[in-house]
DNA sequence: TCAATAGTGTCTATTAGACAGTATACC
DNA sequence: GGTATACTGTCTAATAGACACTATTGA
């Protein structure tokens, strides 16, 4: 039997059940997605043999009209009705840094009720990684309303409380994001509850001067999970342009990780993951550094083909 | 000065602007959340000498009303406009399983436009273990619309194709969905896209018999993320009973991981996160194996703290 | 006694951390 | 020459895989 002709309790087929839904008996919520493009720039050196410091940015934009009026926010926008999810991220990627096809990856779906004064918003959080070589010059440039910020995280304060069912862990998370005439301060409370085998997490912001609605919590999010991924995979890669050194590279981890990493493991590690070439660096002041390129087949080894 | 005395391009105070916001102007979409609710039970044994073997499980709920009628979805239902997500996600849990306070986690968020045919559905899925002996024997047994089906997936195809900008693997997964009645077949298509640095994962659903709109891809990306996780993490622990042996917990990563695992190697790995009891098994046609329980404090050596 | 599982000891291969030591440009 | 970075060699500690070996029960 050909499965349409099923009829329901009403005696409907699908045919005719899909005609007479009435798709606004539950009030909706309206549906965002928020991008967390990241990139990493050089910052300017005062010493000629000093390497340049690497430095993580974000893109924030500044809101034009209420709620929050002239705080900056993720960029980010209502989902149309007729794009997917990730449609709507590419869209607003595209939008806020003119490229196509860069590393681009869904976060996590906020979903708290009081979110957004204006009425019920769910968002969805995408995590983007751009070179700062593709970078449009003009994109957050000078467009006055949407600017890179350094973003730097540091664990200002931790605390375990036992309880008879287990244990909790409380972090404070300072996040200082600043660019050369503007500091917005963020402190974001973790909560990890160990009960029994149960594990839950809750985010509280703190202080949140300048960000808008709960950005400083999925900021705080993104910044975790760069972290870890950059351990276990080779996103890292994204950040960077066609052609770097390993010490660039080495960098590039460090500010991430927010450790300094010793460089004979650490070359050991990405060993596999580039390919050299014959290019130098020169006028360096110092002994000159060898240009690597990403290796795209490195994975082969791991992959059972 | 007070900020919400700050005015928007129309002078509007941010009190006058949502006085006067139409939460209507876009579309919305309806949200949901689909659970992916999994346990571990025993399987019935014929040697009185041999343990009994475990298998996964996973409960589906049939449909009574068209799309899809009388086929096997993942529970779930429409977000209310003032709950949560993770409200949400809690009340089906509940609802499905009769249980508070057990381990669940936001998985990812669906969004492709014509995921279902009544409206536009974006939905979060949320992944939640269970020990089967908190299960109320209700919930899913007598109720003919909420089963426990079994749940294996198997690589049954892998390919690779070069071409010049990189490469793409191509998996055909293969799940066989069933219980002692009823046998659900899916077959799922995995795209990894390796261009240059870009990675790209597609999924596709490539048979889906008697499982309703997406859920195929759904459950194979959560049977993807559990086995991840296993390995990194504790969550096995939530599958398992207040006391269990070594044996059966190795046998539960055993049937997530879908490989046989050494003894020893296992047990030293696990070694910190189980505390050994004076209890053994008995009446077993073998040696007695020791009673263990989960050590909550476990991550102490791994936390600054 | 023996089938089946429980549990341990130890060898090996691999990997990450530590750190000393050598190399090489430019001012 | 001196400074700052580039790069390598090797010792060590920690960890995972392999596998042989011993232990213990009920029928």
């Amino acid at each position: 039997m050909d499965e349409c002709m099923l009829t329901n309790k009403d005696g409907l087929t699908e045919e005719e059940f899909l005609k007479n839904y009435d798709a606004d008996i539950f009030k909706r919520p309206s549906v965002t997605v928020d991008m967390l493009i990241f990139s990493v720039f050089d910052e300017e050196v005062k010493n000629y043999r000093k390497l340049p410091q690497k430095s993580l940015k974000l893109l924030l934009v500044k809101r034009k009209d209420h709620p929050y009026i002239k705080q900056w926010a993720l960029p980010g926008g209502f989902v149309a009705i007729n794009e997917s999810l990730d449609e709507a991220a590419k869209r607003e990627l595209k939008s806020e840094t003119n490229i196509d096809n860069i590393y681009m990856e869904q976060l996590y779906t906020w979903g708290d009720v009081d979110r957004d004064p204006r009425t019920r918003v769910i968002s969805a959080s995408y995590m983007a990684l751009v070179d700062r070589t593709l970078l449009d010059i003009k994109a957050g440039d000078d467009a006055e309303d949407a600017l890179w910020f350094d973003i730097k995280s540091r664990v200002i304060e931790e605390k375990k409380i036992n309880c008879e069912k287990g244990y909790t862990i409380e972090k404070v998370v300072d996040i200082n994001i600043s660019n050369k005439e503007i500091t917005l301060g963020v402190k974001v409370k973790v909560i990890e509850i160990f009960e029994g085998r149960v594990v839950k997490v809750e985010r509280d912001i703190i202080e949140s001067k300048g960000i808008a609605f709960d950005h400083a919590k999925i900021i705080e999010y993104a910044l975790e999970r760069l972290k870890n991924k950059i351990e276990y995979t080779d996103i890292a890669f994204n950040l960077m342009p066609e052609l770097f050194t390993l010490s660039e590279l080495q960098q590039v981890y460090e500010i991430i990780l927010d450790k300094e990493l010793l460089a004979a493991a650490f070359r050991r590690k990405v060993a596999e993951m580039v390919i050299e070439t014959d290019h130098f660096t020169k006028d360096a002041g110092h002994r000159p550094s060898k240009f690597y390129r990403f290796n795209p087949l490195w994975r082969n080894g791991k992959d059972n083909l």
